[in-house]
DNA sequence: GACCTTATTGATAACTTTTTTCATTAAGCT
DNA sequence: AGCTTAATGAAAAAAGTTATCAATAAGGTC
């Protein structure tokens, strides 16, 4: 189902600051703060008040859509979120983020740390951090150089 | 090696505001907030001054003492740091947040990861989020009673 | 313990980010 | 095309964070 037609189904209108952010945030993959995108927008010819774009972002994130992407330093952006459960990993050098499929196994981490702490343990939130294809090339690149 | 110790050997004062921070989150499982801990210094007859507590929780956090911890909502506190490679499960309804050492074995997913994205995987995030045992029982009491 | 040096603090102000308010606009429906 | 009302934009308020600099106090020396 397209983001457009999970804001009809949940009774929202597709207009257009909503439009402008998903659309830039699904043609760039690296993280962006509500600043950026309203930045990005601005420049690129669709002007809009950042608070439309703090709007969109909530909505957006309530419904799944957007989703946000924790740098090591603490800082946070929102991607185009792929829907249903998911994780990203993120480049440390370009900060692109992809997402991978949460179908990872963390059944025996989770299953030592219940009995460890005697936790319930419902949800969770993975990243990955690392170099992705791209910068690993390009970093080869520059020591060949030298 | 205690945090007093650290910052002695890392060229660090141990002054009055870092101890305040310090003895504050490491009494409170809680994460807290800049704000909430210079509120709750302030109400217990410590004042400081809130910068102080931010240049605080910066140094801390900086040596490793204090660490982040994301609630699923997206706010995010700082806690008193095991020390070394760990993680955090959070409580959804109290919201205490306890540490597991980090030997968990995400090898077999990361392998996966690098294999599907091409990329070179070197750290993680990780936290769990569910029910602590005290909330457990208050919550199957609660049922109980009605 | 008194004294010295200098890292650290606190108060203020500046700045950035986020939320609120409300009149105006436009999305979706008929 | 016209209607209804969700959604926007501009401005202001509020909240959160950082910079500045004189005053303070931590840690070392005598
Ligand atoms: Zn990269
Ligand atoms: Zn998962
Ligand atoms: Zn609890
Ligand atoms: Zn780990």
């Amino acid at each position: 189902m397209s983001w457009q037609n999970v804001l009809s189904e949940n009774g929202y209108r597709v207009s257009g600051p909503r439009r402008y952010v998903m659309q830039l945030l699904e043609s760039n993959a690296q993280p962006m703060t509500p600043l950026e995108i309203y930045q990005a927008l601005s420049e690129s010819g669709r002007p809009l008040g950042i608070v439309s774009v703090y709007r969109a972002l909530e909505l957006l994130a309530e419904l799944g859509l957007v989703c946000m992407v924790y740098n090591p330093d603490g800082s946070a952006g929102y991607v185009a979120g792929a829907g249903g459960h998911h994780h990203h990993i993120v480049c440390q050098n370009c900060h692109r983020a992809i997402a991978f499929a949460g179908s990872e196994d963390l059944s025996s981490l989770i299953q030592r740390v219940e009995k460890e702490t005697k936790f319930h343990v419902s949800d969770h939130l993975l990243q990955l951090y690392g170099i992705c294809p791209d910068c690993q090339k390009a970093l080869a690149d520059a020591v060949e150089e030298n």
